[in-house]
Formats: C-alpha cells, sequence, structure tokens
DNA sequence: TTGAAAGCGCTAACAC
DNA sequence: GTGTTAGCGCTTTCAA
C-alpha cells in the first residue's frame, strides 16, 4: 500500500486550507479562479495522488462522460475497425464507451437501451440488429434529451435522430455496373433481409445497374437471408441448378463473396473467366484469396470520425435539423472480376 | 414527450407511500421486505418508468457495475474475438464494459489506468502493450482492491495479479515440431519482441522443439519486430538472400504468416514444398488462402469465458492465491504444411 | 417489516 | 476570487 486510497476534493481542500468549491473550479480550470490558486491546486492534486470521481460528478452534475454503444456483434470486420476508430476518437474529447451487444437478437437491443438508460449516458451510437424495423425504443434517449447517432444500419424514414450512413445504393448500384461492363449478363444478387437499411438499398443499387443496361431484374436472381457462409453456400447450389449460366455474383457482404469463391473452385468454375464475383466492405480477407476478390470499400475511418463529430456537435447542441450523413464507397477491383 | 423524465425512487416512494429506503431494499430483493410490498414496488416501477441511477447507486454504495478493460487495439482479430466474448459473459453477470485502447503505446496505457480509476470500476481486465515490462502502473488498482485480471499479454513475473494466458510456449513447440515431423530442416522463425511475454515463450517452444530434434538453433533465424505485414516482408528478403536453404518459417502471428505465403508466391517458392508456413492465432483468413495456411488455434471463447469468470471469483473475494491459467492450444494444420 | 436520517463526492447557485 | 451551502439519487445504519 504505497498509495492513499480514494483521495477526494475535499482532502486536497483541507490541505491548501482552501473550500471544495475552489478546487473545484481550479480543476475544471474556471475563469474566475486566480492562475496561482490554480496551480497550487493543480500541484497538490498530483501530489497527493487525488482522481476525480467522475461518478460523484456524473450525478452532481447531470451529465456524463459516458457514451453507450449498442452493436450487433462486435468481432464483425467492419463494427471491429468502426469501434476501434470512435473509441479513440471519443477519448479526443474526453468521453468513454460503454459498449454493449445486441448479437443481432431485438430484446437484447431494447434491454441495452435500458441499461444505458441507467448509466445515464451523455449519447448513444448504435447499429441496429438486422430486424430493427420499428425504432421506437430508442425514443427514450430523446425523451431524455440524450443524442443518438444511428450509423450503418439506420432507420429508413425520417424522425429526430441523426444518421450517418454509407452510400448503399451508390455502392450496390456501382459493384453492379462492374460486374457489367467486364462482361457479366445474368447476376446473382445475394442479400441480407430487405428490412435492414443497407441491404434494400444496395439491391436498389443493384436493379438500377440492370436498368441502366437494359439488363431485365429477374426475381430468382435477387436472394435475401442472413449472410452466412452456410447460407450462401446453400443459395449457390439451388441457383446454380436453376440455372448455371451464372455468370455474375454480387453478395452484400464479404463472408458471403469468399463463399461464393470457394464454391465456384468446388464446383469447377473458373474465377474470373466463368463467374466473376465481387463483394461489399473489403474485409481484410478480400485480398488475400487466391483471386483476390472485388469488393466496395466503405472507409470505416472516414465513418467513424464523422459519427463522433456529429455525436459531440449534438451535446454541444450544435446540430441543426436532424440529417442524414452520407459516407462515399469506393469499388476495389481485384483479381476476381 | 410520451415519457415521463428521470424518474426517481423517491417518486415512486411517494406514490406507494412508502418510504425510499423500503423501495430501495425492495428492488434489490432484500430478504426483509414483504413479498408483497416487493410486487407493489416493482410493479409500480414499471408502471412509472423508473429505471435505476446507476450513478447515484455506484457512488452511494462505493461499488460500481463497470468493469473498465484495456486493450492494444480492438480490431485486431483476437481481441475482437475476445471482447466479443467478454462483453456477453460480464452482461449475464448484470456487468458493463468500458473499453480502453492503448494503441499499444505505454503512455496511453497510463492514462487508461487513471481513467479507470476515476470512473471507480469494479475489475479490470487488461492485455497490456508490446513495451509494458514494467507493471506498477496497474499496482493502484490493486491498492484499491480493485481486481485485475491481465490477459494474453501478461506480466513475467509472480506478482499479485491473475492471469490468463494461453499456452504459448506450447503453442511454439507444436508448430515448430509440426514443421520439423514434415520435414523441414532450417526454420525461419519471426516473432514480436522478446520482452513481450507471448513471443519469449513462443520462441522458447520454437528452441525446445529443434533441441528435441537435435536442430542446432541459429540466432540468425529468430527475427523479433512488431508483426505486421511489412516488416515480415523485408525479413523475408533479408533472410532468403542470406540463405536460400530455409524451407519452414514459424510466424508468432497470422498477418505475417500470410506475409510468408505472399513472399514465397512472389518469389517461385512453392508453398508447401519448397517451403512450409505456420502462423499463430487461427485468424479466420488462414483458411481463405492458397494454400490455407497451418496455425495455432488459441479458442478465444474459452479464453474470455475463463477471464470473467475469474474476475467474478475475485469481486466475491473467492478468490484464492494470485494464479495463472493456462488455456490449451491446438495445432491446426491446413495445405502450407 | 418498515421508516428516518445521514452522507457518498461533487457542482453550482448565491453570498461576500 | 473565494467560501458557504444545498442537494444530485441512492444505500444503509439505527430505531421503531
Amino acid at each position: 500500500m504505497n498509495e492513499k486510497k480514494n483521495v477526494t476534493i475535499t482532502d486536497v481542500a483541507k490541505k491548501l486550507k482552501l473550500s471544495v468549491a475552489t478546487v473545484s473550479r481550479a480543476l475544471h480550470s474556471h475563469p474566475s479562479v486566480k492562475e496561482s490558486t490554480r496551480k497550487r491546486v493543480v500541484d497538490m492534486s498530483d501530489k497527493m495522488g487525488f482522481r476525480i470521481n467522475e461518478v460523484a460528478s456524473s450525478l452532481r452534475s447531470n451529465k456524463s462522460k459516458t457514451i453507450g454503444m449498442i452493436v450487433p456483434k462486435i468481432y464483425m470486420y467492419f463494427q471491429s475497425q468502426i469501434i476501434t476508430i470512435i473509441q479513440n476518437e471519443l477519448y479526443k474529447y474526453g468521453y468513454n464507451l460503454i459498449i454493449l451487444q445486441s448479437n443481432d437478437s431485438l430484446e437484447l437491443e431494447k434491454q441495452a437501451v435500458e441499461t444505458l438508460m441507467s448509466f445515464r449516458v451523455a449519447g448513444v451510437i448504435a447499429a441496429v440488429t438486422l430486424y430493427t424495423v420499428d425504432f421506437s425504443h430508442f425514443d427514450v434517449f430523446l425523451n431524455n434529451n440524450i443524442p443518438v447517432i444511428f450509423y450503418d444500419r439506420i432507420p429508413d424514414y425520417e424522425n429526430d435522430s441523426i444518421k450517418v450512413c454509407g452510400d448503399d445504393k451508390q455502392g450496390g448500384f456501382e459493384a453492379t455496373r462492374h460486374l457489367i461492363e467486364v462482361g457479366c449478363k445474368n447476376i446473382l444478387h445475394i442479400s441480407g433481409p430487405l428490412q435492414c437499411y443497407l441491404y434494400k438499398y444496395r439491391s436498389m443499387g443493384y436493379k438500377m445497374a440492370l436498368e441502366r443496361s437494359g439488363i431485365p431484374f429477374k426475381e430468382e436472381n435477387l436472394v435475401c437471408h442472413e449472410l452466412t457462409h452456410e447460407n450462401a453456400w446453400s443459395t449457390l447450389v439451388n441457383a446454380f441448378e436453376r440455372d448455371p449460366s451464372i455468370d455474375g455474383i454480387f453478395t452484400a457482404n464479404d463472408t458471403c463473396a469468399i463463399a461464393a469463391l470457394e464454391f465456384c473452385k468446388s464446383h469447377n468454375l473458373r474465377v474470373p473467366n466463368d463467374v466473376k464475383i465481387i463483394g461489399y466492405s473489403n474485409d481484410n480477407r478480400t485480398a488475400i484469396t487466391t483471386p483476390s476478390i472485388s469488393s466496395v470499400e466503405q472507409f470505416p475511418n472516414e465513418f467513424g470520425i464523422k459519427t463522433v463529430s456529429v455525436l459531440m456537435q449534438a451535446l454541444n447542441n450544435e446540430a441543426g435539423a436532424p440529417t442524414k450523413y452520407v459516407i462515399p464507397v469506393k469499388l476495389v477491383r481485384r483479381m476476381s472480376t
């Protein structure tokens, strides 16, 4: 025990024969406190090993320095990238991050909202589950003046929330147009559930590209389900059985693009000669397959930085009307196309 | 505004004409409170939209329901896997998770310790930076009775902390022995900095395997640096220039194993015919390269579950003497060997 | 089984 | 520029 435990502001005040109010002000660099006093307080605090008790501070001021985040699953490539940058950014502004996972369960997502309310977080950053269509469980934040930023998986309607999303329609469009440009005439699109904003808009881009090229959209070429390796595999089995002339595959994530590549390899379909493949997110795995897989870069860094800066604006009441911020995407061409 | 804001325990008490003390007890299922009262309180709380204010609760009881985590970088494969499971596990016990990243900077790690102290976390889970040799900045937790569990990157000496680590020596041993078994005679080991527990023990396993097979250890075949793609590449350039007879590469992470594979491909070295490669961590990328890369599975799930259960024991003072828990590893053989 | 009351450490009027 | 003081919402003795 070489360190005193839990030195309080009162201890520092006594030692310096000052009031706690002055110490508090000094620690927050309040303008009315004399510079020499401020310095004495800061020095003594360091010397005594004082650390502000954020819990007491939050309770009293009713302001917390903690941001709550709700995500489906931390380990997903895009999510882990964006969480990384968000934590680093928040740190710069002096905020901390509590992360809760919904595991793509609506029930857990609702519980997460309750938990964050209990912790009186200052703000919330959320990417909802695949199945969240009704966002009203988030209203409690807005009713309590806690800003919410939805990112990536956002509500597909106007409301009081702030949204940061990728340009999913454009991404879907560019991916599909690219396949068409390199010669595909019969393109299968493996999509996630269409009630989810991302997938809805990516598929809209897909349809738009077909239309612009005069290729008729075929209902059976748009398959929607959770984007797992297994699901993609059985979709591909069915699709190629039904129609062996498929010559392009656009998957709405990279896990499925990898599945598609493996499927083609195992069924003697040459990639890119017989079938061309493009994924979405530019997962780091896409660069190392043979052949490497084309994808759509979503710029998680820009995404995260934008999300945090928008949140900070909202916390400072500098935000204007609720807006949707769109992060551009970029086609990354590789050997699979 | 369809929801009242910040209903307090006092509001509930007034409504029921009870004291706040009884309400508090009821909410915590204190045995002395009559079941019928408990039910009335719980029902009324729900009805009024009451949520306990964890901030006030923490302040008063001096106990928090928050665990702090310090990691180098969230997005690293093994880290994101383990964070995922740790958050889910903690949730089961009613704890929340604040994550701070050191970005492998010792300075940031020290600041993270201060931040977690300020937030009066109940316990700490930490994987230190590559450069943390002196762990004394963590002492403040122990001095304040806050348990610390080090995992993965742990102190390499006896102290009062609890440690959960993989069987790195065994992993290094098995990886190297495997290369030897499949015919390698001249094995390069690309390691991280040896002051870091992980890499020290993996390299000890490497040496042990060589020794047991009567292969002399060559100093120049053990290269240490941060395990990035670029570093691995230049190491490989140098190594094969110096000694083209290298026929096996054991890298202490998978990023470098992937770099090794790419290097071999680009230098007309056939894998596994000319050179065999094995990595470490069983990163999901290793399964999808061509050829796929052998690796050492570290079981992040078991790792995370063990870490949390040990932490819970410590929080309940059920922990015995500080211990090191070792999670077994498993060789995953693929096409690169 | 319940209530009264003190106080966790801090902030922010309001006073001087 | 600094001090006094009243709580923030809750837990927890102590008393009834």
